[in-house]
DNA sequence: CATAGAAAGATTTGATCATATTTTGAGGCG
DNA sequence: CGCCTCAAAATATGATCAAATCTTTCTATG
């Protein structure tokens, strides 16, 4: 009774999903859990964008997302005017709004700010890291390198972000981390195509030497292993936009 | 205000130019244009938050703000949900939206982004600099120094705040200035805290050094100003909130 | 008897939706 | 080939419901 219908067929009669049981805040995805319905949107959409699932350069309507999201216009139009706030999203026309394709000047300059922000994030991050936490990122790493011999793009992707999400919140740091999510929102979709076109066997795979490094608390190794990661990202996405050219 | 659209000025590719529309007969001034209620609504709410009008830990309410400045929920639900993605406000309880009051971790962290990328836009903008936006910055720094004479602590930020963003616009980096902007917006409310117990006289202002460099075209040096100018804003800062504890 | 604590009601605020209005893009017709 | 009409999409408003804070009152204990 918990599961309010997201799919009904029915025709869009109006439904009340607000009544809210207060009892599984905590058990439940937070996902699924009960949300406000523009943070649901939001961060449905969010996913849909940061793993490719809208691909570069395709448009996004209002209308169409509050079908396929199953929501009102309202919370829509919030999550896409922050998503657009976020560099997610590109507001080109009076009315088109479209997922962002990076030219050379965006590529260089993201990756001139990650390699300063996510460098002091892995310094800092090593610095406060504990056992738990290096446990966790070795299971993280494991589903990655599954998703990558199985060939499941999104999967990687998913955990890929994962991997970093998880490593930068240890480094105590949420304004330089929030900076780092920003970027991730804007390479991201840009990534899959990466993947699409080469495959995930030409992805770079850092994480091993990053875990070496957190296991003996050498921050600098950390660091330098984190901007090789991103270096080779940035450059593949680079390259593949070069191609399309 | 259209700085987070990224202006793709490469040739645009051969994917296919469709209908061409007229896009360079909306280059009018666009703060008296007719503008959507809630972008009206976003730039009124972000500059009363930028220029220090509404105090660090000072709530704001939906049905305040729509009283305020005579606007529907919607537009300022939007603009709030913008700001706060934008860290010029902070979502705090599950109904308390207020502007952030900075802790001396935010600070170092704000300090250490703003070194760099805006050391960087320092650089880059050097370099595309020309004559005409010299002799704009001169004009603002003109007005700053009228206002720090009278001591109109508001119309000091405000032409301080226009000195750097023209001048960054200048990079051709729309990316770094985004960031820059963002930042601006998360420390500017504690600014003013710092003119009003302070006095604008104790204010540092290393613009007179970064014009001398811009006319010299000398990157580093317009860096190093730059630099400075900001390590000694983001100390007073600092000083003022050791200061409140 | 007074005060503190809790419970219940009232008021303010937030979230969402339906609908009216405006704007824009497109196609038809002169 | 351009102008005019039309439809679709986006903007914006107010209404409505939920929830949280505050307010008041009642009761129990020192």
């Amino acid at each position: 009774m918990q599961e309010l219908m997201t799919q009904a067929s029915l025709p869009p009669s109006n439904a009340r999903p607000r009544t809210v049981p207060r009892t599984d805040l905590i058990a439940a995805d937070q996902t699924t859990a009960q949300m406000p319905a523009h943070e649901r949107v939001y961060q449905q959409l969010r996913g849909r964008i940061l793993f490719g699932e809208i691909a570069p350069g395709q448009a996004v309507t209002i209308q169409g997302l509050t079908v396929a999201l199953d929501a009102g216009m309202t919370p829509v139009r919030e999550a896409i005017r922050k998503l657009i706030s976020e560099g997610a999203l590109v507001f080109q026309g009076n009315r088109r709004v479209s997922v962002p394709q990076l030219d050379a000047s965006s590529i260089e300059q993201i990756t001139f700010l990650r390699k300063t922000v996510e460098y002091e994030l892995a310094r800092r991050a090593t610095q406060q890291m504990n056992r738990t936490t290096i446990k966790r990122l070795q299971q993280i790493d494991a589903a990655l390198d599954a998703a990558i011999a199985t060939g499941d793009v999104g999967d990687y992707l998913r955990q890929n972000y994962q991997f970093h999400h998880v490593f930068y919140s240890q480094a105590q740091a949420p304004v330089l981390a929030g900076i780092a999510d920003r970027l991730w929102l804007q390479f991201g979709p840009s990534l899959r195509v990466v993947c699409g076109r080469f495959g995930t066997q030409s992805l770079p795979d850092r994480h091993k030497d990053l875990l070496n490094a957190l296991r003996s608390g050498d921050a600098e190794a950390a660091g330098q292993a984190i901007v090789l990661d991103l270096e080779q990202g940035m450059e593949q996405i680079a390259a593949a936009l070069t191609r399309i050219d």
